[in-house]
DNA sequence: ACACCTATCTATAATAA
DNA sequence: TTTATTATAGATAGGTG
């Protein structure tokens, strides 16, 4: 638009930052006010700043409009979820279907959390809950993820080892040894209650009977590591 | 933009009104990114035709911002019509039961939620749901030690003048405001099941008729001021 | 935060495929 | 009818104050 051709990549400068989204938020909330009127469409935005102020524009109505499109999600999310749980292909049918169900369930009642009225000792114990399993689910995380990239290495490390001794022997060297290089913080076997250790690392719950056929989801749950939101990133880096 | 100046108003033929949407729509959605990326921010655009065909952008994901967006016209809502809920001092006594069951019934999906076999994605997705709540949940209970601790200084406040006119009147200052230093955070007969207190912070847990007599248990909590996560901090700065 | 300047980009219209 | 290309009027946004 000005002077120089502006790369998009986050602004490092705060100020310029702040000034260019003021102006930019300014751009667009017209532009979008111009469609809405000019094509007669409905057009909405919402938009946080930074530092977490809201900036909206709606054509009829934000609430119109986010009806609108609920009713559009609900309908795609049926058809989604329509085709997607019942592929499964091989013999292992179930092991999901209860946990998108769990997890909906508990979605709908986290959605709904209504904290108003609460006391300051239920809001606490309850922080305390969630702060819990947040260690729990990131230390599973961090386990699969963990996993996965060992794995990686050592199809590498073998990939490579084949290679060296196919270079050397020019024989198989079918049997390979599997020298993890990363020790696994796991190996504690309190497969059940009281995780004590909720805090940020480790605390990698035994996986009891570990299902997941563990050749069959990886490759997708790696690229994940791609598209990782802020927190996620940092609780990976932390 | 071209040949002439052009009338924000409803374009009027249609298949000219179509073309304008189709372009004006690339553009919005391209502005829109553009912005979430150079400033850092969350932007989502939602759009029907004229047709009813819907388009949409959303910087982190469509479900966060609109998340984030409910909750903050919630909070708006709520505090416009006043902080008066949690005072009841006479017969509505039951504003706090389904808050029992609900955190009731949360817990025990909380607790019972099993983690394996969990695929990547879903642990990202409810690590970061946590996250969020967990957010809420410490934005609201500092809010409310602070509106106590406020009130607490004013007692306080008051009570000095109080002295001091007594001083000087050799009035006697009878009625003495109890606020207290500092307050025990066990001392709880905890009424009814685990309230597994997992993490360092003192627990106050259960104690439900103590509907806080607004004095009692402050102080060790204040500290976790200093401990807020990111949009915490945001939610009380803002 | 606002205003100015202007290089750059956008969207229209005309034309063509 | 839709889709692409082109030229260009004019809107946009970076830099500066």
């Amino acid at each position: 638009m000005p002077r120089r051709t502006v790369k998009i990549k986050r602004i490092e400068n705060a100020a310029t930052r702040q000034i260019t989204f003021c102006k930019r938020r300014a751009g667009l909330l017209k532009k979008a006010h111009d469609l809405s009127v000019l094509c007669d469409a409905e057009v909405a935005i919402i938009a946080f700043s930074e530092k977490g102020r809201l900036f909206e524009f709606a054509s009829p109505s934000m609430d119109s409009i986010l009806k609108r499109y609920m009713d559009s999600q609900k309908y795609l999310g049926i058809s989604e979820e329509g085709n997607s749980s019942p592929r499964l292909l091989n013999g292992d049918k179930d092991w999901v279907t209860p946990f998108r169900n769990k997890l909906k369930k508990l979605r709908g009642d986290l959605v709904e959390l209504d904290l108003e009225g609460l006391s300051g000792r239920n809001l606490i114990s309850l922080e305390q809950e969630l702060n819990y399993n947040l260690g729990r689910i990131r230390a599973k995380k961090d386990q699969l993820f963990l996993r996965e990239i060992e794995s990686c290495c050592n199809k590498e490390l073998m990939h490579k080892a084949h290679k060296l001794k196919g270079q050397v022997m020019d024989e198989n060297a079918a049997e390979k040894v599997d020298c993890p290089r990363v020790s696994n913080p796991a190996a504690s076997e309190n497969a059940d209650e009281e995780f004590s250790q909720m805090d940020r690392y480790a605390s990698y719950d035994a996986d009891v009977t570990d299902y997941c056929p563990s050749s069959v989801k990886k490759s997708t749950v790696v690229q994940d590591l791609n598209r990782l939101p802020l927190e996620s990133a940092q609780t990976l880096v932390e």
